[in-house]
RNA sequence: GCGCCAUUGGUGAAGGGGUUAACACGGCGGAUUGUGGUUCCGUUAUGCAUCGGUUCGAAUCCGAUAUGGCGCC
C-alpha cells in the first residue's frame, strides 16, 4: 500500500499526525536514524527499536554499489536482508553525488549523472529511472525522487537550471515508477531563491507524489537560509501529504522545522556523533573525549532513560572511546538517538497540548550549542 | 685505567653552522546536518644531556663533565 498520511492536529503550522506504512503506524513528527549500508552503523534492529524509532533511512547509492540490489532482492528485500521489520525509506542516491562527488569530478546531465564510485573508482552513471530501479528492487516502504543536491552559494542560474533539470529528472522517475506497495515522494530544491524554492514546490505538487520532501539544506549554509528555504518551500505544500525535511538532525534545527510544519527528519548526526565521542544532552553537545571526563562515573544524562545511561559511567564511555572500542560507539549512538526520539516525543506532547512554542523555547534556552 | 661511539618533546625520531627544530604517534581542543565507519582541522620542545668556548650566528664545531653502549690492558 501506499503511505497515508493522517493529520489529527495542529499548533500553530506545528502538526501531529500519523503515518501509516506497510510496515505499521509511526506518530509524527518523527525522527529517522540512519542506516546507510542496510545497518544503523553499530546497532542491531532490536537496539534501533528500542530507542524508540519507527522508520530508518537507507541507501541506494550504497546498495546498489554493495552487495548490488540483486542480491537484497534476492534475499527477500531490504527488511528481510536486514531483519527489520519497521519501515524503511531508501534515499535515491541524489545526495551522494553532492557528497560523494565534492572536490571530485562528476558529470550531470540531461540524462543523468556520471562519477566515480568511492569503493573502486569504476564509472558509474546513475540516473532518475535507475534509482527508481534499485528503489524498487530494495522494496523500501518509501523511495525517494532521484535530484540534484545544489551547493551553497549556487549561482541564481546554476540553481534556476539544476531546478528545473531536478524537476525533469522527477517526472521521469515518476513514470518509470510502477509499484503499488512502494510510496514515491518527491523534492522540493530551488536553492536559497524564494522564487526557485516557490515554482519548484508547486511543479512537484503537481505531480501528485505520496509525499515532498524539502532537500538542499543543511549542507554549510547559515542556519537563517536553512530557515528561509524551509520557509519559502513548506507553505507550497499540500496538508494532507507528509513533509519531510532531508537530512536535518541538530535538535534546534529540527525544532523549527517542526514550528514551520516539517513531520519527518532523518539525519547522520546522532550515530556519527557518537563514533567521534560527543553526546547530545540537554544543555548542548558533550564531548566524552574531553579530559574532564576522566574522572566522571556519573551517567552521559541523569535523567536519560537509554541503555547507556542506565548502565554506564561518563568515565567508563570516554575510555571505550580513547581505546577506539566499538562498544563506545554503539553506547553513545544508542543514548543519541534515544535523546533524538525522545525530543520528537516530547514535541508531540507539546502539540497535543497546545504549548510547541513555549517547550520550544525552553528547549532552545537550555541548549548552547 | 685507556680508546671509540652515542645522548634532540610523553614516545619513535629528522636535521651535520644561517631566520619561528621536519615528520609520525600520543596528549589537549575543535569540527561533523538525505554517512566515503577509525575522518577532518588546530595546538602541543623559547629548546636539542650539563657547563664553558669558537662564531655575526651553534642542536649542528671545540673542550670538560655526566650518563649509557662497545672494545682493549
Amino acid at each position: 500500500m501506499k503511505v497515508k498520511y493522517e493529520l489529527d492536529k495542529k499548533d500553530g503550522n506545528a502538526r501531529l499526525g500519523k503515518l501509516h506504512t506497510n510496515h505499521g503506524t509511526v506518530i509524527t513528527p518523527m525522527f529517522m536514524p540512519v542506516g546507510t549500508c542496510a545497518t544503523v552503523k553499530t546497532l542491531t534492529p532490536e537496539q534501533v527499536k528500542e530507542c524508540g524509532s519507527g522508520v530508518i533511512l537507507s541507501n541506494t547509492y550504497h546498495l546498489w554499489l554493495r552487495p548490488g540490489e540483486d542480491i537484497v532482492d534476492k534475499a527477500g528485500g531490504l527488511h528481510q536482508f536486514m531483519n527489520y521489520d519497521g519501515p524503511i525509506l531508501t534515499d535515491s542516491g541524489g545526495f551522494q553525488v553532492f557528497s560523494l562527488a565534492k572536490n571530485k569530478k562528476k558529470d550531470i546531465v540531461e540524462e543523468g549523472v556520471h562519477f566515480k564510485s568511492h569503493i573502486d573508482g569504476k564509472k558509474l552513471f546513475l540516473t532518475p529511472e535507475l534509482s527508481i530501479e534499485i528503489q524498487n528492487k530494495l522494496d523500501s516502504d518509501i523511495a525517494m525522487s532521484f535530484d540534484e543536491c545544489i551547493p551553497p552559494n549556487s549561482t541564481y542560474e546554476y540553481t534556476k537550471n539544476s531546478t528545473e533539470r531536478t524537476l525533469r529528472w522527477a517526472k521521469r522517475g515518476k513514470e518509470a515508477f510502477n509499484n503499488e506497495k512502494q510510496s514515491l515522494f518527491g523534492i522540493v530544491q530551488g536553492g536559497s531563491f524564494e522564487d526557485l524554492r516557490k515554482y519548484s514546490a508547486l511543479e512537484t505538487v503537481k505531480m501528485d507524489f505520496d509525499g515532498y520532501a524539502i532537500g538542499g539544506v543543511a549542507i554549510g549554509e547559515e542556519k537563517d537560509v536553512t530557515y528561509n528555504m524551509i520557509d519559502y518551500s513548506i507553505k507550497y505544500l499540500p496538508e494532507d501529504k507528509p513533509r519531510y525535511l532531508m537530512g536535518v538532525g541538530e535538535p534546534l534545527d529540527i525544532l523549527e522545522g517542526v514550528k514551520q510544519g516539517v513531520d519527518m527528519f532523518d539525519c547522520v548526526l546522532p550515530t556519527r556523533l557518537a563514533r567521534h565521542g560527543n553526546a547530545f544532552t540537554r544543555e548542548g553537545k558533550i564531548n566524552l573525549k574531553n579530559a574532564k571526563f576522566k574522572e566522571d562515573f556519573t551517567p552521559i544524562e541523569n535523567d536519560c532513560d537509554c541503555y547507556a545511561c542506565k548502565n554506564y559511567t561518563k568515565a567508563y564511555v570516554k575510555h571505550l572511546i580513547t581505546c577506539n572500542e566499538s562498544l563506545g560507539g554503539t553506547l553513545l549512538s544508542i543514548h543519541n538517538i534515544r535523546f533524538l526520539i525522545k525530543m520528537m516525543e516530547e514535541i508531540r506532547e507539546a502539540i497535543k497540548e497546545d504549548r510547541f512554542i513555549e517547550y520550544k523555547e525552553e528547549f532552545t534556552k537550555k541548549y548552547t550549542n
